[in-house]
DNA sequence: CTTATCTGACATCAATTGATGTCACTTTAG
DNA sequence: CTAAAGTGACATCAATTGATGTCAGATAAG
């Protein structure tokens, strides 16, 4: 499943370039294309040579960086997830640490990424979806990595003041599925409606829960 | 795309049962095969092949009833969301018409149809998106059948005290969306919580909404 | 009974798929 | 220069796909 099996101590630079960076930079052109198809065509679009025709490369590299088609899902999947929290963090560590304003902060940013680049949105809020029960894990713990952020504000200003019928931890996957959702609509509308009042929108629920109690 | 073309006038009786409702019958069954198949095993696994020997019938009926694969997905799902406007329908005029007991009753429907029969959750929450624009956009109109049920019984209780940026149409939105992610979550967890208590976690955030000001 | 319709099991078709292999050419190491 | 490793264009493989066609036997109409 690593590309040809040959002893590391075999392995050389090609083109003043080393071994792990030509592989590694293979990767990131293959990420680079399955981001393009898949979010542009969908991930039954994304064939082997649909794929590495995009990334310029032969067929036989692709199995150098990714098991399988569905590897390739998720690991475009895996790189946007990431890139999000990074920026997350990035937006909380520099704006004021209120539950209002990191809300404001968090979801400009989430929105703005997929405005910017509607093949991200297509990738997160759909292609990732119904492959398979392991990608749809894999989506419900990126869904979760935001709930941290969530609940990691909102539980101040919220009280312990839940229903006891209800779960927090239900009660703010629904605030952040909601997002997703609102993310979803947005999208198929073609992004008319302005970021601010996306975010706006979003922030009446975020709200209208710090005040429930 | 309708089977075999002759004329209406030759169609006949078979086995006691006129064409019509042979013809009814055939597309039940295929309805019923594709929901089994692509509720468990996904829409990529439902094949022409695989959903006909489900169907117990022969890959030419298909075509009678269906222009293609994505069409019986289209069908599974629109019968689905029949089923489930149908059932809220009654749910609501057979209760109390106040906005908190339409929602405690709408969403014991709605979760309580998705634990009955999994499949279903998985048909309507997974594999209806990222398929085609088209089906997209079909998941799209059924979200917002709810909509209408959510912005009927709760544009009263709300008042006219949105933020002027916000959409409440995005707000409402993101409510019902929130309780798809809810739903989401619940399947991929084996449904362990009860629904009592995955009704309660949405109906905070329902109240919580109608107390916004 | 005879004829036309209906049915299901199965054959067929080109196209595409994931995956692996071949081979001439380029680059590096010694 | 020579040998080994890297590269890309392309061939190859069996398997599966969607879609359509064939045909013998079952059923109904007259």
């Amino acid at each position: 499943m690593n590309g040809p099996a040959r002893p590391a101590s075999a392995r050389r630079a090609y083109g003043g370039v080393s071994d792990l960076e030509r592989r590694q930079a293979r990767r990131e052109r293959l990420l680079d294309a399955g981001l393009e198809i898949i979010g542009t065509q969908g991930y039954t679009a994304a064939t082997l040579r649909a794929v590495c025709a995009q990334a310029g490369l032969t067929e036989r590299y692709f199995y150098e960086s990714f098991a399988n088609r569905e590897a390739l899902l998720a690991g475009v999947h895996a790189r946007l997830i990431e890139e999000l929290r990074a920026a997350l963090t990035q937006a909380f560590s520099a704006g004021e640490p209120s539950a209002q304003a990191r809300a404001r902060a968090g979801l400009a940013v989430f929105f703005g990424m997929l405005r910017a680049d509607p093949r991200k949105a297509r990738v997160l809020l759909f292609e990732v979806l119904g492959v398979s029960p392991e990608l749809d894990r894999q989506h419900q713990q990126a869904a979760q990595v935001f709930l941290r952020f969530v609940i990691e504000a909102f539980r101040p200003v919220m009280g312990q003041r839940l229903p006891e019928q209800a779960s927090e931890s239900m009660v703010f996957t629904g605030l952040v599925g909601g997002v997703f959702q609102v993310a979803i609509r947005w999208h198929l509308g073609g992004y008319h409606l302005p970021v601010s009042r996306v975010v706006e929108s979003c922030l009446v629920l975020f709200r209208a829960l710090s005040r429930e109690g």
